[in-house]
DNA sequence: ACAGAACCGTACCGTACGGTACCTATACCA
DNA sequence: TGGTATAGGTACCGTACGGTACGGTTCTGT
């Protein structure tokens, strides 16, 4: 099972290895996630590293693989559900959303595929972004479908209103956090935030308009 | 007037420089920003890239800080603007907006100021969003607080406003294109989101809700 | 015309890192 | 017990880059 090349799952120690090295990168930035430094902090070899990832790229994708593999299912998409249900949904997304996005692993996984967007195609973008902004988008898409359906929501294209909800909840915090800004101020202004965004979701798609 | 230490304007000679730099930046990403790289095409020797600015970091941050200097600064406040006008302003900068983070040249620069975020608190960071984002934040919040005194917006708080805009205009296509998404489609979609966006805050915010 | 500064080109140095080779130790298996 | 595979430790190599030194050249001001 463990030897299809598509799909690479590893074994209890290199997943130790990662997680590593993952701490690395998040405390020290990508110029501290040398092999060396990953192979003494995991306290295994630079050869082992290479005999199980390949080079360096490989280690930095399966570090990426392996976290995006994390992401939560989240909840079900409830059979059938209330309006406050829907509400309450939305809101859950919101904060959770807006605490991943704060983490210090999301900022560093994120930096880390950015600075690598630019040179050789190793697409680690694409894997954050499948593995994980794809994986939860679907499933709030899904929810907003079902919401139209249940005529709580107006929309022609679940698509957009996914997009435009995001809108609403990241704004330019995202970025912001990205380049520097003050990781976040409290869980307070999260919930406010992520309460705002939802009732100006609902003003602009709720089936009341 | 160019020994002020506070606020470097560089010599012709130097801002060419700065901009075979950039230009380096963007068709090879940081990788390929080398001291040397940068001499031989802006045909002049290390020894004056050190002298000019320092080091690699201070070099780095004359780049960010020469190309957040070029922000236009956009349309006036209007003195006495129509409703109609109002939406046009608004519509202009989301065109705007939309056209600048797509563009090769931002992209680079964040990505840039994203992967030094995390090491080294030399704040290109802080350059970029003060100097960029901020410069024309500020002028499109004052013009929001203008549509809310002339009775066209209801909005309590410009700031806050100014923020869902954003994020409407936004949405997640910058962090899409961080990450290596196809850059933008067509000149058609970005004045379709850009009417879609101003439209959706219309909604919100408009004085007729 | 001459002195001095600015600057270019090149060569050089030290270091750090990716990647490899080699040797040893432990675990598993017959 | 002996043999093989797996993995740790260490030393090593080549290269690339940041930063510096130096000689030669052009420009400038007097």
């Amino acid at each position: 099972m463990s030897t299809d090349p598509e799909h690479p799952d590893f074994t209890d120690r290199q997943r130790a290895v990662l997680d590593k090295a993952l701490e690395l990168l998040v405390e020290g930035g990508e110029k501290a996630l040398t092999t060396a430094a990953i192979a003494r902090a995991a306290g295994c070899s630079k050869e082992s590293l290479y005999k199980w990832f390949g080079d360096r790229d490989g280690l930095l994708a399966a570090i990426v693989t392996r976290q995006a593999s994390k992401v939560f299912p989240g909840a079900d998409p409830a059979a059938n559900m209330s309006n406050d249900d829907l509400r309450a949904a939305l809101e859950e997304f919101a904060r959770n959303l807006l605490e991943t996005i704060s983490g210090d692993v999301s900022l560093s996984l994120n930096r880390l595929a950015i600075g690598q967007a630019s040179k050789s195609e190793t697409g680690l973008g694409a894997i954050l972004e499948k593995s994980g902004r794809a994986r939860i988008g679907k499933q709030t898409t899904a929810l907003l479908e079902k919401g139209c359906i249940l005529g709580y929501l107006h929309c022609e294209d679940p698509q957009e209103a996914y997009s435009t909800l995001y809108g609403l909840v990241v704004r330019d915090q995202h970025i912001r956090m990205l380049l520097g800004a003050a990781a976040r101020e409290s869980a307070k202004d999260l919930e406010q935030a992520a309460e705002t965004a939802v009732r100006q979701f609902t003003q602009l798609y709720g089936a009341q308009n």
